[in-house]
RNA sequence: GGCCCGUUCGUCUAGGGGUUAGGACACCAGAUUUUCAUUCUGGUAACACGGGUUCGAUUCCCGUACGGGCUACCA
């Protein structure tokens, strides 16, 4: 029965940066779309200037692209037939439908202020009741239902300020089939009488979703949990344009929840907890401050992209397995609506940690000593691609993140200048000291230097000496790096080299007092 | 307040009328490792509650509690 290519699409509104909650619906259409050969389209939902940010649409696009979760037809991403994709450049369309929807009796323009609206709210509060603008009180207030053809016509050519507010039905009951949820059943006695157009000339989302759904064919709607409300007045819409037959399935996901205590997971939880809440870090304006606020990224913060994604998809889907992790191409293969939870999922910081622990581990050497090679490069420190494809298959087992590489091996790059004071307290006596001087001249006489080499030679010198080797390897080790852990001892030393570990083993003799 | 949605280990989840209720993160213990990490093995830990339906409910139904969302000329 559904024969229509499958078409979806992701529709934030530049409001601010594109938080991860939103990426996770944007992959669901994303996977959605893949999986069945369909469309994913990025459609931009400008329609309040009031709460424009500049510079919230390159970020959501650089975001996508960051991700992977790239649409084949959107804003930032190539026209497609029903260009364009931002609905501010829609705007001239939308006024037909409201008018058509007028004329056909299912809306009407309304002409009461702010505060007109205010004291009917708190009337309507007072006396106990339930929702504001419906069936029963806009016989009471001014629009084109109580007043009269002329005056209405007189108005509007009078140029005064008017919205066009939906006509809901008195009494019905309204059925939206969820794909994740089944059916939801609301009575239109509940419902108010949105306004699909607003006083400034640009349509309200409600009218805009559905007009834009329907002419770019979109067959799917996924979005988050908190448009379910709105679902029946789509629904509605979709019925007094008379467009049943081409309205699209309905799913909306269960919410992102904050990891601790209870709520939809925002910014500041990020701030406080410690991880980052955006794909990617930046700065924008607030939107409801208007001054600069900066935030920080899963990229800036050394995540790698399919690690977040892998962890991201988990996050209220799982396939019948126990596998959790997914290439993107096996997401797109296993993906299905049906088993996505629920129920919201609580973010767990620690979890995408493991996962980009996992993904690290994936990696080849000589991907890593790329990224370490750039960081090094920052800091100013030479070092040939060989030392450092070596220096990273020394530490990389320790790694949770390709940018803490550096702090985990720095001392394959730069001698120590201060030593873990624990174990010099602990192991550096005058018998100590002699055996490292020992070490140190038998090193310089060895010809080869390789890590069992080295480790040869240590524990000989350490049987002349008299001295057991747990006293002082971690002695050693210390003075060749500073620090009490650290990389296979001898590997460390071969790959520092003989002349360097000598150096090292001389230059702690003499600052070790 | 009203409406809507939800509820399996601390967290993400699998499961489904009869199961030792499975996996993963985290945590704990042991083994390996000169350290740390890795790896391996093992362990603690869950069907919110109350009624039904049923020979039998964690699973189906209804309530209750709790949680969440929405309730703008915002999306």
């Amino acid at each position: 029965m559904e024969t229509r290519k499958v078409r979806v699409r992701f529709a934030p509104s530049p409001t601010g940066p594109l938080h991860m909650g939103g990426v996770r619906t944007a992959l669901y259409n994303y996977l959605f779309a893949k999986h069945h050969g369909g469309d994913f389209i990025l459609r931009i939902e400008d329609t309040d200037q009031e709460r424009f940010v500049p510079g919230a649409e390159e970020y959501i696009i650089e975001a996508l692209k960051w991700c992977g979760v790239v649409p084949n037809e959107g804003v930032g991403f190539g026209d497609g037939p029903d260009a364009p994709y931002r609905q501010s450049e829609r705007k001239p369309m939308y006024r037909q439908y409201a008018d058509q929807l007028v004329n056909s009796g299912h809306a009407y323009y309304a002409f009461d202020t702010t505060e007109e609206l205010g004291e009917m709210r708190k009337l309507i509060e007072d006396a106990g009741g339930t929702s504001s603008y419906n069936a029963i009180t806009r016989q009471n207030m001014k629009n084109s239902l109580t007043l009269s053809e002329d005056e209405v016509k007189s108005r509007i050519a009078a140029g005064e300020h008017y919205v066009i507010r939906m006509k809901i039905p008195r009494n019905e009951e309204i059925r939206v089939k969820d794909l994740i949820r089944g059916w939801v059943v609301v009575h239109s006695g509940q419902m108010d009488d949105k306004v699909l157009f607003k006083s400034d000339g640009m349509p309200t989302y409600h009218l805009a979703n559905v007009v834009d759904d329907y002419t770019m064919k979109i067959t799917h709607v996924i979005r988050g949990e908190e448009w379910l409300p709105s679902a029946p007045l789509h629904v509605l819409l979709y019925r007094s344009f008379g467009w049943e037959k081409e309205m699209p399935e309905f799913a909306h996901l269960p919410l992102l929840l904050r990891p601790d205590g209870n709520g939809k997971l925002s910014k500041r939880d990020g701030d406080r907890l410690g991880f980052p809440v955006f794909p990617i870090s930046g700065s924008l304006l607030d939107v409801k401050t208007k001054k600069p606020e900066s935030f920080t990224g899963y990229r800036e913060s050394g995540y790698f992209p399919d690690a977040f994604i892998n962890m991201l998809a988990l996050l209220g889907w799982h396939s019948s397995g126990n596998q959790e992790l997914y290439t993107m191409e096996e997401l797109i293969k296993d993906f299905s609506l049906d088993r996505v939870s629920k129920s919201g999922a609580k973010f767990d910081p620690e979890k995408t940690k493991w996962f980009n622990q996992q993904y690290l581990k994936k990696r080849s050497d000589a991907e890593l000593a790329a990224i370490w090679m750039k960081d090094l490069d920052s800091k100013g420190i030479k070092a040939s691609e060989d030392y450092v494809l070596k220096a990273v298959h020394l530490v990389r087992e320790k790694a949770v993140f390709a940018n803490e590489l550096h702090s985990l091996g720095h001392f394959l790059f730069t001698a120590p200048d201060t030593y873990d004071a624990e174990v010099i307290k602990k192991r550096w006596n005058e018998k100590s000291a002699l055996f490292m001087s020992a070490l140190k001249e038998a090193f310089r006489g060895m010809t080869t230097f390789t890590a069992a080499e080295a480790e040869a030679c240590f524990k000989q010198v350490a049987e002349s000496n008299g001295i057991k080797t747990g006293e002082v390897m971690q002695l050693f080790r210390v003075c060749l790096s500073g620090a009490a852990g650290g990389p296979a001892l001898f590997e460390m030393a071969e790959l520092l080299g003989k002349d360097e570990t000598v150096k090292r083993l001389e230059t702690a003799a003499v600052k070790i007092k």
